[in-house]
DNA sequence: CTGGGATAGTTTGATTTTGCAACTAACATA
DNA sequence: TATGTTAGTTGCAAAATCAAACTATCCCAG
């Protein structure tokens, strides 16, 4: 049974409290970096050894990461994505691309596709294939009882 | 001049300072379904009033949001997005997509593109148009001394 | 066997942030 | 005059955060 949450039921609420806790996005996106162990994300993150320990907690619980025992003897647990995890993705894509035209000035990192261009990412309808623009969507609503001053809303592409 | 961040130098990271705390993206996404008024945006998102006009302070401060005087007299304000504020629509998207079907049971809401058919969003390579997949991608970065197992990195697309 | 050095956390104690409820200010309406 | 609307602010207790030190297990060098 999941929780109840306070405002409009909504995906990316819930969506937020399982991943939208400090330090919690930060320590997926270093998982999905290839460093599964617990100092290389206290390191590359910046968070607080006790607090990563709760978000790392509180991500496995979610099913968002899993906990592998690596050695015994000395127990000792890494951390892997799960199917989850792996779909967060898109999520640190979408923060990157945001982050890289809004939050620094210049992007500290850049990727390459493997169609060997330079990668920036596009927002499409799996549909028909183009890129959504502000506007192009209606939103479906079963859950009554919000304001909803728009009738259409959500999401769209950039640049 | 931009704040020091704690850990590896990232736009995820950035952008999570700027839209990571708690309600923000939440308030962001209130007001991309028209919602401008500050007593709508506390109710829909169910965020503490003291806690939301901090928020909004900041978002303003960050250049996502701006405040607009819509009545002398009672002197009285309302919220839109700025350029950057339409650009987290992709943001919001993808936290949509992943909570849909990892964070409830039922999606509360359905989106329908002006193609006419249901809204799936897809992640693609703007240069070959292709959905990007775990492990196409190769990361480059700028600055160094930070832990890096995985030569390669980074988004994929889903379902 | 003594003295580091890893590794994965936990503990401690001071600081900050949060949430809730009530309150204010400035009008409009009946 | 009384009530309602709107956009916040205030006071305070409870919860979350941070930094630094500490624990627990091992391995290895001398």
């Amino acid at each position: 049974m999941r929780e109840e949450l306070p405002g409009r039921p909504c995906s990316v609420a819930a969506a937020l409290t399982l991943v939208g806790e400090k330090w919690s996005l930060l320590a997926v996106r270093e998982i999905t970096f290839g460093n599964h162990r617990f100092d290389q994300i206290a390191r590359n993150t910046g968070a607080p050894r006790d607090r990563l320990a709760a978000r790392l907690k509180a991500l496995e619980a979610a099913g968002v990461i899993e906990r592998r025992r690596y050695s015994d003897h000395p127990p000792r647990y890494e951390y892997g994505l799960t199917a989850a995890g792996e779909e967060l993705r898109p999520v640190l894509a979408a923060l990157r691309t945001w982050g890289d035209k809004w939050a620094v000035d210049e992007p500290p990192a850049t990727f390459e596709h493997s169609c060997g261009h330079d990668y920036t990412p596009s927002l499409t309808c799996r549909h028909c294939g183009a890129e959504v623009q502000p506007g192009e969507l209606t939103m479906h609503v079963s859950a009554p009882g919000w304001d909803q001053s728009g009738p259409s809303a959500e999401p769209a592409a950039r640049r």
